[in-house]
RNA sequence: GCGGAUAUAGUUUAGUGGCAGAACGCGAGGUUGUGGUCCUUGUAGCGGGGGUUCGAUUCCCUCUUUCCGCU
């Protein structure tokens, strides 16, 4: 069994427990950073060790195409690749169907994507991804899925459901075959992900097809989009975010992880690991301190407003992150609005110590069966302007 | 000293005899399976004086500024 519950809370959905991949355990829940390019953006793999960063997740289709799965597979693996020891998943790039830059069409058979580096027209099927999923040697992989659009009416959002499932099952009949020889210990896991934008009725149908093959884990995709949150009130969406993961869960058995694929703003986290989610991944720690957004324990910091040009405190006074214990407001704002390397990366540092630690003060929490006191804490903090 | 050109937002600049636009900067929000490159929004300007005109940032004169050339 890839996956074990160790803790439940007592009032929440909450839970502790361990995967099992072939790098090693990891305690669940956690939050990847996202490292599209086999690196987290200005942050190297040695210092996402030093802040305890368990597994972080690369894009197999944008490193395929460069520097190419050969390079990758040349050292053995994606972890040695980047010397991290942690667990390294990867993404399939069906979430790349977002992306004008990449993107071209799709039918069922699979998608054709742009090289935007050479020019060149590249298809994508399930069975391709798997293989580069394989040889870049994650330890966790994902499905090839297909993105409903933002827009699209409940027929559209139907058939991407129908397409998902159907490359779902590619994904794994391939997966299977191709790790036919490798011992048990040594395979490569690999997540489904679900599909069927807002309404419970797509999700709960995608996931029952999902749940005929015995996939290693179980994700949410399709939530957490800007296209969402630019649509309307925040609250509603959260509510759908909600509401999606509890179809979900009543579903899939208890024993099986649950991925909630791109949320990273730190309540909505913990909302979704109150209902049962173990893990979580996305670029909204680094991208938003890039640009001057900063997570501390007394809420969000704009390190770029005007009134901390002289600050001479850390960003955190409580947080014991290299960039806090080091440097001041005052310097790293300077950093940041000169478009500095180290700025990002004190930045970067920062936010992504925070949410580490804020994932261990979860996890505490859970297993003292108070984890509803520890949301309520934090939801205070960040509530207030 | 003479001649020519020039003057528009903090900066670089469009433009017009009747509402002066932009970019960058600056201020404030946003940011969610990453294109280090993003989005939204706010802020702010016709060098001074005189003339022509219903009306001048625009045309004329003058002063000043800056630049170029000549002696």
């Amino acid at each position: 069994m890839a996956f074990n519950i160790t803790h439940k809370d007592k009032k929440t959905n909450a839970r502790v427990g361990i995967l099992q991949t072939k790098s090693g355990a990891i305690e669940t829940p956690f939050f990847m950073p996202v490292a599209t390019k086999a690196t987290t953006k200005f942050i190297n793999s040695q210092q996402l060790e030093e802040m305890k960063i368990k597994a972080v997740i690369s894009n197999a289709f944008i490193l395929s195409l460069r520097p190419g799965k050969e390079v990758i597979k040349k050292v053995g693996d994606l972890g040695k690749f980047m010397n991290f020891s942690g667990v390294n998943f990867t993404d399939s790039g069906g979430f790349q169907m977002y992306s004008e830059y990449l993107y071209l069409k799709s039918d069922d058979s699979g998608v054709w994507f742009k090289n935007p580096i050479s020019g060149e027209t590249i298809f994508m099927t399930p069975e391709k991804n798997m293989d580069i999923q394989l040889d870049i040697g994650a330890d966790v992989a994902m499905c090839l899925d297909t993105m409903p659009l933002y827009g699209q009416s409940k027929k559209d959002i139907l058939q991407a459901v129908e397409r998902t499932v159907a490359w779902a099952e590619r994904c794994k009949k391939e997966h299977d075959r191709l790790q036919k020889k490798v011992p048990q210990k040594r395979r490569q896991l690999l997540f489904s992900i679900s599909q069927g934008g807002i309404y419970s009725d797509l999700r709960k149908h995608c996931v029952e097809q999902l749940l005929k093959y015995d996939f290693d884990g179980f994700a949410i995709g399709g939530v957490a989009l800007p296209e969402q949150l630019y649509g309307g009130n925040i609250e509603d969406v959260k509510k759908q975010e909600q509401e999606i993961i509890r179809v979900h869960k009543k579903i899939v058995p208890e024993n099986k992880i649950c991925y909630l694929m791109g949320e990273g703003d730190p309540l909505w986290m913990l909302d979704a690991i109150a209902l049962g989610v173990d893990c979580f991944d996305s670029r909204f720690p680094t991208q938003s301190a890039r640009r001057g957004s900063l997570l501390t324990w007394q809420g969000k910091l704009k390190i770029l407003n005007k009134q901390y040009t002289f600050d001479q405190k850390p960003i955190d006074k409580n947080c014991k992150c290299f960039a806090c214990k080091n440097y001041t407001r005052s310097y790293i704002r300077h950093l940041l609005k000169e478009d500095e390397a180290v700025g990002k990366e004190l930045a970067s540092y920062h936010n992504l110590f925070f949410m580490n630690e804020l994932i261990e003060k979860a996890k505490e929490a859970i297993k003292k069966k108070k984890f509803s006191v520890f949301k309520n804490k934090i939801e205070k903090i960040f509530s207030k302007k």
